[in-house]
DNA sequence: AGCACGCCGACT
DNA sequence: GTCGGCGTGCTC
């Protein structure tokens, strides 16, 4: 007996399901290959869902095939390459495809609606609209709007207003009105002509620098730009964006999370002709669709995001720039977990594009492969314009008294410094009041019951839990003994913020910490309070990058200790590069700046190495230690993280995983271990480390290992993720 | 991941 | 007597 068989769609679901789900076309559809990379919308279980068709084939008629309700795409809405590397993507991070996709596009795309209109208009008054002008009342945005049109003008504060979202209602309204009309956008045809047509007084290396950037356009390379703070990196990557866009060719920037600023964005809308499209996580969805659309469009532009603008249309792209390449935020913490950078590369390889990976502090990885040769490197080794590097002193603060977390030494050198006039970031890397609150009577300290760590002090009553949602009041007496000294130690930014307010009462003392900038903007608005007075900002690793405060001289770091002795193997890569990217913070202008640093650990081989010979020196010892131990970049690491309410359910999980992980050939495994934070958010948590020299044995190990995890029956009780290239340890 | 169905406590 | 807790099972 010959089975029928049917032509069926194979959709890739936006689910943690690793397969794809056979579905009937819609009917009087025929089936082709074009279809490979649609949209359609699908029921699946009990609703409708928007997937992407993965695959076409054949398969034996089912009882439960169902039937695709709509295509909603002519044309697969990923480029060859989007999708060739998107499917990299899904078997290199072990992610399910249907997942993969769907983070990849704007989310839009994602529910189902259509891409916005990629086309730019121009405005123009008119007549009557011209007739009209005097009529409209100043301050409104009509008013600014059809002042902006009247004036003709192309400036960059023009263009930026136009084309803002929050004009084009009244652009609409307008035109509603027959005050204005428009027409398509015409580009105009030669760019080269604006390129070196200003000159910004860019040093030797800096030319160079686009030089060498410039020549490589056209063809994968990898340019490292290692340049120290305030040496104008931003500079060389404007420089190679022209060189870039003079061929015709569109440019991506990555950006970290909190590097996207007002200020940024508006620098580069004002340096390049082109439109440049920003995203980051604070935006709307239609903007993201559109800057999506922009890209795959050809018009020439400039896309400047943050993570997951790694995945836009690059078709017409010729360079690709990841700033401040070490960043943390560029690997996504949690379900698909792709690391930007590392993505962006394998784009470029495949786009056949350059890309330059620029920072002050670059990490391991990349220093390695700039020193096999893979990458060039291009280095900024002065600050642009005549600011000096600062001076850096370290305070053994052994048998110190404190004050508010601060040496008599530091409010000394803090006080010299408002008494010049100038202004001090005073940098401690834990929010809050105080880190702990214990008896002084019995040693009781206040802990989370459902992580089992110590609660910070939030103002003088307030106890909080930084690992989860967990609040609760100070007691007033100490619960275990009945003593009423209940002391608040250690000192966050709150309490220093308060100490150096009564310390020096006439100074502005601005603190800047998730808890005081919760909103996007806020940052600025804080460093913005702080005007051209003398004044404190006090504040988290929030303040370490972006943002060029002028009139500030000294950095003061209260406290970094606890980084000395993480158990965390990057612990000191992560250290070295906030030390180095919160010093680079001081002197940026004409005043000379300074560093200086509290310690109880002054002869640590850290800081002694980082003061002796600098970031680079610092890599080339942290090198060879990982090389011994048998760490990135001489080794590669999958994590398996698992957590689960009962600690037996746990291991039952890890055992068994390590049991399915045994046979990989030249993968060593770690025992299941607890994680570092044993118990968070009332859950229990372990993990297992993966490690191979050969970056193959691991994946094939993963691709055997992973699908057995999936089909664990002890894997019901726990939740669990694989985590490929895990940046963090826990 | 949703979103069911499926058996045991405090409420109109 | 019901509303609802989250255990486990499935999704073409």
């Amino acid at each position: 007996m010959i089975e029928e068989l049917v032509h069926v769609l194979q959709v890739a679901m936006p689910i943690p399901l690793p397969q794809l789900f056979d579905y009937l076309p819609p009917e009087g559809v025929a089936i082709s290959q074009a279809l490979i990379g649609c949209r359609v919308v699908a029921p699946f279980g009990r609703r409708q869902l928007v997937g992407v068709v993965a695959g076409v084939g054949v398969a034996s008629p089912d009882l439960r095939m169902k039937r695709v309700e709509a295509i909603l795409d002519a044309t697969a809405v990923f480029t060859r390459e989007q999708w060739e590397s998107l499917g990299w993507a899904s078997r290199y991070y072990h992610y399910p495809l249907g997942e993969v996709l769907a983070a990849a596009m704007p989310g839009a795309l994602r529910r189902g609606k259509n891409l916005p209109e990629s086309r730019r208009w121009r405005w123009e008054l008119t007549p009557l609209g011209r007739s009209r002008l005097g009529s409209f009342r100043p301050g409104t945005r009509t008013h600014l709007v059809a002042h902006s049109l009247a004036e003709g003008d192309s400036s960059a504060a023009s263009r930026d207003l136009l084309s803002t979202t929050s004009s084009r209602p009244t652009l609409r309204a307008l035109e509603r009105k027959g005050l204005i009309s428009r027409t398509l956008f015409a580009e105009p045809s030669a760019v080269s002509s604006i390129v070196g047509a200003r000159s910004y007084d860019l040093n030797e290396a800096q030319s160079s620098a686009i030089r060498q950037i410039s020549a490589s356009l056209g063809r994968f390379s990898v340019t490292l730009l290692d340049g120290i703070t305030g040496s104008g990196k931003t500079e060389v990557y404007l420089g190679a964006i022209e060189a870039c866009l003079a061929r015709g060719k569109q440019a991506l920037v990555l950006v970290p999370e909190i590097g996207l600023t007002p200020q940024a964005l508006r620098r580069y809308g004002e340096r390049l002709p082109v439109a440049v499209h920003a995203v980051h996580s604070g935006l709307g969805d239609t903007e993201r669709a559109r800057a999506w659309a922009a890209m795959a469009s050809g018009e020439r532009c400039v896309l400047i995001g943050t993570r997951s603008a790694v995945f836009a249309p690059l078709d017409h792209a010729g360079l690709i720039v990841v700033d401040e390449e070490h960043d943390a935020s560029y690997k996504q913490q949690e379900g698909f977990r792709y690391h930007a950078r590392d993505f962006a590369l394998v784009r470029a390889k495949a786009l056949g594009v350059a890309a330059v990976l620029g920072s002050a502090t670059p990490s391991l990885e990349t220093i390695r492969q700039a020193l096999k040769g893979r990458y060039t490197t291009m280095r900024l080794p002065s600050r642009a314009g005549s600011a000096q590097p600062p001076t850096v002193h370290v305070v053994d603060i052994r048998k110190k008294a404190l004050h508010d977390g601060l040496s008599s030494a530091m409010l000394e050198t803090i006080g010299e410094c408002l008494r010049q006039g100038n202004q001090a970031m005073v940098f401690r890397n834990r929010r809050g009041y105080a880190p702990v609150v214990m008896c002084h009577d019995c040693g009781w300290s206040a802990r989370c019951e459902r992580c089992d760590s110590p609660m910070t002090q939030h103002g003088t009553a307030g106890l909080l839990c930084h690992h989860c949602a967990a609040r609760k009041r100070v007691p007033k007496a100490c619960p275990a003994c009945g003593g009423l000294a209940l002391l608040p130690l250690g000192a966050g930014t709150e309490r220093l913020a308060s100490g150096l307010a009564a310390v020096f009462p006439d100074a502005r003392v601005v603190r800047v910490d998730k808890d005081t900038t919760q909103s996007r903007g806020a940052l600025d608005q804080h460093l913005a309070a702080l005007g051209d007075e003398p004044g404190i900002v006090v504040g988290t690793q929030l303040l370490a990058k972006g943002h060029d405060l002028p009139l500030l001289t000294l950095v003061a770091i209260a406290s970094i200790d606890e980084g000395l002795f993480s158990a965390d193997f990057r612990a000191s890569e992560r250290l070295a590069q906030m030390l180095v990217q919160v010093s680079g913070r001081a002197g940026r202008s004409i005043r000379p700046g300074q560093v200086w640093l509290q310690t109880h650990h002054p002869d640590h081989p850290l800081l002694q190495t980082l003061l002796g010979g600098g970031y680079n020196e610092f890599a080339k010892q942290e090198l060879a230690v990982r090389d011994e131990a048998g760490f990135p970049p001489f080794a590669h690491l999958a994590l398996l993280r698992a957590e689960a309410t009962e600690h037996s359910a746990l291991f039952d999980f890890l055992g068994a995983a390590q049991q399915a992980a045994l046979a990989s050939q030249g993968v060593e495994l770690s025992p299941p271990l607890s994680a570092p934070m044993p118990l968070r958010d009332g859950k229990h948590r372990g993990q297992m480390l993966l490690t191979a020299r050969q970056r193959p044995r691991l994946q094939a190990a993963l691709e055997d290992l992973v699908p057995v995890l999936r089909a664990m029956p002890t894997g019901r009780k726990v939740r669990w993720s694989m985590d490929v290239d895990p940046i963090d340890l826990y």
